[in-house]
DNA sequence: ACTGAAAGGTAAAAGGG
DNA sequence: CCCTTTTACCTTTCAGT
């Protein structure tokens, strides 16, 4: 299914996806054009998704990072919930989750007042939406990829 | 500070961060060259902090997706266990939190088995630890990047 | 399934307005 | 601050093994 030369692939280009095929071939003694293959062989089937650029929020002026766990008036309200959540720029993450939230969402604001705005009158507002807890971010002293070590094959 | 092609050749580069310079620069009726001399700029303020290879994890067999609220024994332990935290490659995440919680994290794993393994053997054996909640997350349904739109200069 | 070579395209640096 | 030019390198395709 997945190779050696495939996780090497995926490890190189995860942590800085311009490295070019041409360098990634060198490095493993192959041509470019295998490795132009197994990264088109991976695209297809799903495994990489794409390229991100990478940002931080912090200079760009977005300050504060910040969970909320969202307590639902009924479960079925979920899709409609989800709907206007996904309409709020602010909300960059959402997870469907077992436990004591049906929704629970990753937000990004300038600073603590657009954030007081936000969950008042946006988001509290939201007829489906019974209650909320907020977890607000001071640090990210962790963020990455998934290891592929653990991986067997 | 960032004008408005900035923010164009941002957008664009954090959606597919493999679209070249020069399709950049004919879409936006500039040169190449300034498009290059543009992305160096944001790099060097640290705006840009790299590219990143989006993966699927559940492709590569990492079905369970989780966060974890830790409670520490003491406020001061927080350096400590994070070390120990990071130490562990499941842990892609970790945010240092106000609120109920002094350490919030996300882990990626392949099953339920090897969750309750992780959390029982390797995150609950931390001395610093007091207590944990978990979130098992099914579903994905948001995963985006901060909307430029909000900036203003 | 990998390689080597060819064609076209791209990045990055240099120089000028 | 942006442009053009230039050079070297890169991706992508395809025939051959």
């Amino acid at each position: 299914m997945i190779d050696n030369l495939d996780k090497v692939i995926l490890r190189t280009l995860m942590d800085n996806a311009r490295v070019s095929y041409a360098d990634i071939a060198k490095n493993n003694r192959v041509s470019p054009a295998t490795v132009h293959v197994r990264v088109e062989k991976m695209r297809k089937a799903g495994i990489i998704k794409g390229a991100k650029l990478k940002v931080d929020p912090r200079k760009l002026g977005f300050d504060v990072t910040c969970f909320i766990g969202i307590i639902l008036k009924q479960a079925g309200d979920y899709p409609r919930a989800l709907a206007k959540l996904e309409a709020l720029s602010e909300v960059t993450e959402a997870f469907y989750t077992t436990g004591q939230y049906s929704i629970f969402i990753k937000v990004v604001v300038r600073n603590i007042d657009d954030l007081q705005r936000l969950l008042i009158e946006r988001i509290q507002a939201i007829d489906e939406i019974q209650s909320t807890d907020t977890l607000i971010s001071l640090q990210n002293p962790i963020m990455r990829d998934v290891g592929l070590d653990a991986l067997g094959h």
